[in-house]
RNA sequence: UGGGGAGUCGCCAAGUGGUAAGGCAACGGACUUUGACUCCGUCAUUCGUAGGUUCGAUCCCUACCUCCCCAGCCA
């Protein structure tokens, strides 16, 4: 569904990423910007992703450049094809068509022979220590790491011993390839980082042609460079690695020079940002799946009735910078509501009903009345509703005790019937319980909505749904998923889980909406913007995603 | 106590030698057939701290403080 995007940004913010492309077109060190977001297929991409998204296509865009959308598929043990399917559905989804879907996986004889090349040029060397031992020799934060046994073999006892390692006839973990770099460096990525590992593990696209895998840290600069990408932007936790990406670039020989750069990954409060995270929601079945209203994921976030220009406009608006930060999730929150403002049918729907039964309007009479759409856009035009007898309203619009400063229905206050009447309090019903079942009032008839009566004012107007016309519809409403933010809205730590993250109302909604209006997102009158859950909703009961209330000054719900 | 980054309003974020943009949030007030929207107004004499250079510093120098990242055969 195409939305209209009425956040109108005036001139694009800058960032420091756009001023280097912008000298580096300057002084003619690249002819075209080439940007592209790498993704692993191991997961769904979640609003974070879609920061990095729109940064990079926005870029290319506004360059006239060309961004790739690249699967970075060097772990068989994590990846799969139903990630990668997801993955392209969000990225379309959020509006942008990339230039060229690639995979590293296609790269991997290339890599292979760039590999052999560094062995050939005594850069390169197969390390038979274990992990542990690995591990044991890198050194600390402190104290430089020592040389590998292995690594001053002869070329040549390198070229076999990799051949034979791509041949299947070691088994995992027995050798790996090791950069010949710096042991002693103070970056522990140059202490000699592993190039290749052995994995005798199918590849869910490369299948079972290979049995070893290129790391990440040799792997990304070389997908880069063979795609001719020239600006690599990924996040700041890779800022000392890129001493060894330009190793690699260098040291592989690689005819076209990409330069890696970094920016802060986005953090909202409320909420978790992390696949690993996610993931265990999943699959722990806290949530629905990798769809769930309630999950910050693209899929997440499309269920519930976000639309793809509030998550861009948000992405441009939060800045692209290299400082650590935690933003407001309202910020988001502001711009769906102005993404919907003008687009989304303003309709009634009665959450929590009240029966009010309206003493002097005449049994079994119907009317209809006139309503807008959108009084803010007439260009979604009218509708009928029905009035009748019987109406129900929300719980919250009525008190028999109210604090000073309520402005809704009273046994002494009389309040409008959005598009309707004005009515009066005449008499309270209560239930074996004690509590209010019904409440009986009287209409004034000279107060029909458009007549122009001006007799007298009432503060409050409340919403309402014709009793006998009704039609019932469930309404979900979210809370964040975990109870307390952790210290810095990190992903550690033990949180506990929100018990009240999902609620459902059942309610009223106007029968005619679901006939007539092809919209599936509607505002409902004071509450907020509702949209049609895609896998619960039906036709016989329709299901209503909250996507975000309105903002107010007085809790309504 | 190694290396790499970052510290500007409650939250993001511009500015980088000439005297603190913008957005979100918040708070007043007007308007209101959504306690919404809209409108109008308020919201950093101050840029982590302390010195120094300068006619002038958030921007330069020095020292210090705080936070984040790095010791996966993950990305």
């Amino acid at each position: 569904m195409d939305r209209v995007n009425v956040i109108t940004t005036n001139g694009a913010a800058s960032n420091y990423i756009k001023k280097i492309i912008e000298e580096d077109l300057r002084e003619g060190r690249v002819a075209e910007v080439v940007t592209r977001f790498p993704p692993e297929p191991n997961g769904y991409l979640h609003i974070g992703h879609a920061k990095s998204i729109c940064l990079n296509f926005d870029l290319a865009n506004e360059f006239g450049g060309r961004t790739h959308l690249r699967f970075d598929d060097t772990n068989p043990l994590k990846e799969d094809e139903e990630y990668a399917r997801a993955i392209e559905e969000d990225v379309r989804w959020l509006g942008y068509a990339w230039d060229r879907l690639c995979y590293a996986s296609d790269y991997y004889e290339e890599m292979f022979e760039r590999a052999k090349l560094l062995i050939r040029k005594g850069l390169a060397y197969v390390c038979e220590l274990s992990g542990e031992e690995i591990r044991a020799t890198r050194g600390t934060l402190t104290e430089p790491g020592t040389p590998s046994p292995f690594r001053n073999r002869s070329a040549e006892e390198n070229l076999d011993q990799f051949e034979r390692m791509r041949c299947g006839e070691f088994a995992d973990g027995a050798k790996v390839l090791r950069a010949k770099i710096d042991m002693a460096s103070p970056n522990i990525n140059l202490r000699d980082p592993i190039l290749y590992r052995i994995a005798h593990a199918p590849h869910y696209r490369a299948k079972n042609a290979w049995c070893i895998y290129p790391m990440y840290d040799y792997a990304h600069p070389l997908e880069d460079a063979i795609e001719g990408v020239t600006h690599s932007i990924c996040t700041l936790e890779f800022e000392d690695h890129r001493p060894l990406y330009d190793w690699v670039i260098r040291a592989c020989e690689m005819p076209t020079v990409p330069h890696q750069y970094e920016f802060a990954r986005l953090n909202m409060t409320n909420t978790v940002m992390s696949k690993r995270n996610l993931k265990a929601l999943v699959e722990q079945g806290v949530v629905d799946g990798w769809d769930d209203p309630r999950m910050p994921t693209i899929a997440g976030l499309r269920r519930k009735g976000y639309t793809p220009g509030a998550i861009r406009t948000f992405a441009r608006e939060v800045g692209v910078a290299k400082s650590n930060s935690m933003v407001d999730e309202r910020m988001l929150e502001y711009f769906v509501r102005e993404d919907l403002k003008l687009v989304a049918p303003r309709t009634m729907a009665v959450l929590r009903p009240l029966r009010v039964v309206i003493l002097n309007y005449p049994e079994g009479q119907l009317e209809w009345l006139e309503a807008e759409n959108n009084s803010e856009n007439p260009e979604l035009g009218v509708r009928q509703i029905p009035f009748g007898r019987e109406i129900w309203i929300e719980q919250d619009d009525f008190m028999e005790n109210p604090p000073p400063k309520y402005f809704r229905l009273t046994p002494g206050q009389e309040v409008r019937l959005k598009h309707a009447y004005f009515i009066r309090c005449e008499k309270v019903i209560y239930d074996a319980a004690g509590k209010v079942s019904e409440v009986h009032c009287t209409y004034d008839p000279e107060t029909k909505s458009g007549s122009g009566f001006t007799g007298r004012k009432v503060k409050g107007t409340i919403h309402w749904v014709c009793a006998r016309e009704a039609r019932a519809a469930t309404f979900q409403l979210f809370e964040p998923i975990y109870l307390t933010e952790s210290e810095n809205g990190g992903d550690d730590g033990e949180r506990l889980l929100n018990p009240n993250s999902l609620t459902q109302w059942i309610g009223y909604i106007e029968a005619q909406m679901v006939k007539e209006n092809a919209a599936s997102t509607y505002q409902f009158f004071r509450h907020g913007y509702f949209h049609e859950d895609s896998m619960l909703s039906t036709w016989s009961h329709p299901v209503f995603n909250r996507v975000v209330s309105l903002k107010s000054s007085y809790e309504v719900l």
